[in-house]
DNA sequence: TGTGAAACTATCGGAAC
DNA sequence: GTTCCGATAGTTTCACA
């Protein structure tokens, strides 16, 4: 039987995007103006998109219901808390150590030093940045990975300067 | 001539930190809270952390103006607008056109796909964080980037998750 | 750092469009 | 469905101890 179904053996066709509700032109607004200052009053944002409080209240907690909103963060500068050294680490495991990965991940998102972990599909299994005190810290932190009997290889990149431009919904 | 001065071609030694004053205990406190959640209200950061809510207010905004806290973001999920596909992409430039890096990267941040950019030091320039509607933008992304005369080479993992683990200052 | 008072903000119910 | 209003509870903020 020369199997025609072989696309059909995830369940799921291709991912539907599960688009419920995109969020309208004001929803975009909020978010673009939330991203920049999580920290903007209910009332500056109703005003700044045109709507009232109440109603800008309501969108905003729908938005936080339906996970367009994950969470808010300050974002603290690595520097200021003693580890002005960052980088990016990519990982790619041995190849019967893949089965483990969630599991041995787990253990590296909880060494202090780890402030991301991206879980890839392609050369590498995955990426850490880090931030360490000094290139010490940091050759004491790639040693580490390095010696685990499951890791593969390392590649790590010194980050010199990480920008985040202004995001356009 | 074999130039025995190479290494002090920078006029400042190994960075001194410019550690005018790390965050105290309450400090590193404060901070791991709102880095938890941005919107918590001043008074309830003062009961968690024990001092009275102007101590607190005092503190917030000192560590805002020293720029300990650079901002405060809201986290917002790209599938929820649209973009479900995340990639990473550690981009090396053609060896003459590292002068012009800086310039390059400015327009590759003004894409609306880019989330973050990553300056390197290392085998890769740097590496950018891309969101995407599907895997034809994405691909179409790559290809801009790769038909780009300073570009020597591209390298494109997708990212099935990421992980920010909580931190602990 | 803490206290207290004033100003501001968030939040809800209800009425209206 | 969205918007507005008014009332209350809660929060931020500042002058001063």
């Amino acid at each position: 039987m020369a199997d025609e179904d072989s696309k059909s053996v995830f369940p799921r066709g291709p991912q539907p995007n599960d688009v419920r509700a995109l969020p309208d032109r004001i929803d975009r607004e909020l978010l673009r103006l939330l991203e920049h200052d999580a920290r903007m009053p209910n009332n500056a944002l109703a005003e700044a998109v045109g709507i009232a409080p109440s109603t800008c209240l309501g969108r905003i907690r729908a938005l936080r219901e339906r996970g367009v909103i994950r969470g808010y963060h300050a974002d603290v500068d690595p520097a200021a808390t003693g580890h002005p050294l960052q980088a990016m680490i990519s990982v790619r495991l041995q190849s019967d150590a893949r089965s483990r990965l969630a599991e041995f991940v787990e253990r590296v998102g909880r060494l202090p030093e780890v402030r991301d972990v991206y879980f890839l599909a392609g050369d590498d299994d995955y990426m850490l940045r880090v931030a360490t005190a000094d290139s010490s810290a940091l050759r004491d932190f790639v040693m580490t990975l390095n010696t685990h009997p499951d890791v593969a290889a390392t590649r790590t990149s010194l980050i010199f300067d990480h920008i985040r431009p202004p995001q356009t919904y």
